[in-house]
DNA sequence: CTCCAGGGATCAG
DNA sequence: CTGATCCATGGA
């Protein structure tokens, strides 16, 4: 990875697929601020975003990265590896599009696409609080959390709290941040997690399968989000989540539009794509956001 | 007013 | 296994 260090500031050029605004918003994260740019210039974009008890300012202006306030020390250990630049995009997308030529034009638009390796116990939460809500919602939802119980990391930014800040924390404080019906299942994972009975680094060592069945034990984690939480935040990228709009993209793109059930399509997707599946999958579903 | 949101728990058949 | 209903909350 090349990338210069100037007036505290990291730049990075010569990072080949990798488009900040198409990796930030296509509904793999949730904590992140979205500066506001004079004129729609498709060419730059800026985030403030928090990770790992980190605030970040991030932002792109044609092929040049420049990453703010960011020490090489932690751009090598915490943001190389939160973005995946480590990873050969251009060699996944070819094997996908070879064997799914299908999908070239889904692939092609979000070709800036990179799947995020975010924090297990935030990623957790915060998909359980995704079920059945919108992505604003969403966001105001981890934001508030965070401001309330996290530490702050930037202007208007704070980072998520730890399990350990959550000690205590019942169903009727989460429900204050407009959580609803989800504040009992936010209390079992913590109490989960903070027993010992969930840990991110044990399920990282297990297979799929066991591992979505071990999310699956926590209140309000059902097989959609633990592949969410598989896929974003423990490596595991042959995960594939099935939504709504997965479910819309897959039976219009395979079926011509044929309702299919998602075990269905599960098994289908398993088939078809493999180890890749979790890419695969992000490419459909911004895909399917924009134009279904 | 109704309908729905990056679903899941629960219960019926 | 499959399907129906309910779950809080907010926006269209």
């Amino acid at each position: 990875m090349k990338y210069t260090h100037r007036d505290n500031n990291i730049i990075l050029t010569d990072i080949p697929d990798f488009n900040l605004a198409q990796t930030i918003e296509c509904g793999q994260c949730f904590h992140f601020i979205r500066k506001d740019l004079p004129e729609e210039d498709d060419s730059r974009s800026e985030y403030t975003l928090a990770a790992f008890g980190r605030g970040l300012r991030v932002a792109q202006d044609g092929d040049t990265f420049t990453f703010y306030d960011t020490k090489a020390e932690d751009f090598e250990k915490l943001w190389i590896p939160y973005f995946d630049l480590d990873r050969d995009y251009g060699m996944i997308k070819d094997f996908i599009i070879e064997r799914n030529p299908e999908l070239r034009e889904i692939v092609e638009k979000n070709a800036g696409i990179r799947l995020l390796n975010q924090d297990f116990f935030e990623t957790l939460l915060s998909f359980i609080i995704s079920q059945n809500n919108r992505i604003p919602q969403i966001k105001k939802v981890v934001a508030d959390i965070s401001a309330t119980w996290g530490r702050k990391v930037g202007d208007d930014l704070y980072s998520f709290p730890e399990p350990g800040e959550l000690e205590g924390v019942c169903a009727a404080d989460f429900k204050e941040k407009k959580t609803g019906f989800r504040a009992a299942y936010l209390c079992d994972a913590v109490s989960k997690v903070l027993s010992g009975e969930i840990s991110g680094e044990e399920l990282k060592r297990l297979e799929l399968d066991e591992c979505e069945k071990k999310l699956c034990e926590i209140k309000g984690v059902g097989p959609k989000v633990a592949n969410c939480i598989m896929l974003f935040s423990l490596g595991k990228r042959e995960a594939f989540p099935i939504d709504v709009w997965m479910k819309r993209v897959l039976e219009q793109v395979y079926f011509g539009g044929k309702e299919k059930s998602k075990p269905e399509l599960a098994a289908f997707a398993k088939d078809k794509y493999g180890e890749y599946g979790g890419y695969a999958q992000q490419y459909l579903f911004a895909y399917a956001r924009e134009e279904l």
